[in-house]
DNA sequence: CTGTTAGCGCATTCAA
DNA sequence: TTGAATGCGCTAACAG
């Protein structure tokens, strides 16, 4: 590896005037700078990051923590990442384990220190075992889980946009709507609160709450969703609308619908949850409730800023508002 | 922050001690050992990373770097991440900057030596740019893109893989494909290699070959797919199947021909290339050219640990081959 | 404008 | 089994 002592001999200067020419923090001659300048080109330096942030005691940089690299975490990333980089940072993904039981664990807490900042999506982690997580770094969490409150926090009106959708649903004739990747578990989560959603707006409109509508999905998945909802049809339950939790499980819904015959909305309408880009494109389109990932970036990036500038800032828990964006898979109001 | 010195004071030990028991490399007497742990969980320590990947002169890290963190890039690596830490190495992900021409220059190539190797998705660099990048870091193109010799490379098959689709929609019966997404330019590219493999299809079959069937997609997206599909349609060109270059680009397609009333595969076939997940599910299920993530993935690991366990070692070429899936939106041959 | 000294936190080497 | 000295590569602070 070639070092800045390198360059300095090559150049016949101190180390000190290597680092001052490549950082320009202080005003170097301009024969001097050439001839830094030509011993870096010459012998190919380039500056060990990890050294000047051990010097420094910062690195510049925030993690941005998932349980996994696709689909939704994708997304939010992507608006995240400018953001980040707008303040001169940069951004990185890590992903938890395989196991999300594990999350923070897996990872290891040391890596945290790694980051100016973390942006910690949290899957599956108890709150519990969040607490346990004691890191003086600025850190932000993301997710639909309850969580200590000394952390911000970020969520999603997970309720509300459920109640949103089938409400929606309901309004366009449908009577007995499925809610899919919902769970009876009383534990405060996603899927708990998405299937609150659907029950508030039963009650609203007062039609009756029937348990055998939950209908869990295994993985979350799109494939366990297709059947989930294929062993639903092949019960013969019936049923005239489907709440899928996330956009991944109406995916999977729209497949098992299609291959059953069922047309949507005509037989049965649908909604999801994420706005995920592909519901825009699948036929008829996918009625979804928007969580707005640039506002939720934008909040989780604000919140991680307040945090680094001041670590003695309460905390603070926002929920982000949600609105419903209407396709093909559902009817107007009748 | 708390550091070892700090530990090696409240156990009343010496840091060495410290770093022994932590690190576990060389034994240490229980009594004292049990102090130190002690001690350790009072203050909270957690090892400073960066001052260790200094000292170590590495730091058990392997990045990605992709031009975005959603769809296709994402899907890769959920699969390369398992097999970076079944080596005892960790996998981040890092983006290249908003504007794509730009690619490393963005990072900055320093950036990289905080890493001990370096997937590199290439997705808009020139060969010329690329061999500028002087890194002596372990580096692992990946990528569609010609590069220079020097550089390990996985690429796909990707006129085999467009000449597989093709031929398989003209075997169904289509005599007008259209190339959607597919470019004219002569640079070797992933959009060059796919439309070249739809050329083939048509000279093997006996088929014309005209120009005017490569439609070009605004930012290989789905909203850019659909609307360059929708001109065609408004076009009055006619067409009896669609090669899409990506599964994004097929689905913008799928949603073009649903919104013009043109039934897949009756009135159009529909194939694309990645078989990204969603092809799966979006009815009538999308064919496309499985790329076999898992497959390139594996290949892109190997390549990297063995230049990192051999610098010297000369660099090697894969084209990692491809096949198709059929689904619903082509025919069975006629 | 340029050089010298010192030290970020950790772990290798050598000594006890 | 434990400790002391040393340096990884860089830069703040202080000379000159």
């Amino acid at each position: 590896m070639v070092t800045m002592s390198d360059v300095a001999r090559e150049a016949g200067v101190s180390v000190m005037t290597v680092s001052n020419v490549l950082s320009e923090r202080r005003p170097v001659g301009a024969p001097t700078r050439a001839r830094v300048l030509a011993a870096v080109e010459a012998l190919g330096f380039e500056v060990n990051l990890t050294a000047r942030h051990l010097r420094a005691g910062r690195t510049d940089t925030v993690a941005l923590v998932v349980p996994s690299f696709h689909d939704y975490f994708g997304e939010v990333a992507d608006e995240i990442a400018p953001l980040v980089e707008a303040e001169g940072r940069h951004l990185v993904l890590e992903r938890t384990a395989a196991r999300p039981e594990q999350e923070i664990a897996s990872l290891g807490v040391a890596r945290l220190h790694l980051y100016d900042g973390v942006l910690l999506s949290v899957a599956a982690l108890e709150p519990e075992q969040l607490d346990r997580v004691r890191t003086t770094k600025p850190v932000v969490l993301l997710g639909e889980r309850d969580v200590p409150g000394r952390f911000d926090h970020v969520r999603l009106a997970n309720e509300e946009g459920a109640r949103l959708a089938t409400a929606h649903m309901i309004a366009g004739g449908s009577r007995r709507i499925l809610v899919l990747g919902g769970a009876l578990e009383t534990t405060h989560m996603m899927t708990t609160d998405r299937r609150a959603g659907w029950e508030t707006a039963h009650r609203e409109a007062g039609l009756p709450v029937d348990d055998r509508y939950v209908v869990p999905v295994a993985n979350y998945s799109s494939a366990g969703a297709r059947d989930a909802l294929g062993e639903v049809i092949a019960s013969g339950l019936p049923f005239d609308g489907v709440f899928a939790v996330t956009d991944v499980i109406a995916l999977g819904a729209i497949s098992a619908l299609a291959a059953s015959g069922l047309r949507v909305p005509d037989d049965v309408q649908l909604a999801g949850f994420d706005d995920l880009d592909v519901s825009n494109f699948v036929p008829p389109g996918i009625t979804s409730v928007d969580p707005n990932h640039p506002g939720v970036a934008r909040e989780a990036v604000r919140l991680l800023h307040r945090r680094m500038a001041d670590a003695g800032a309460p905390a603070e828990h926002l929920v982000a508002p949600v609105r419903l964006v209407v396709r093909g898979s559902t009817r107007a109001a009748r």
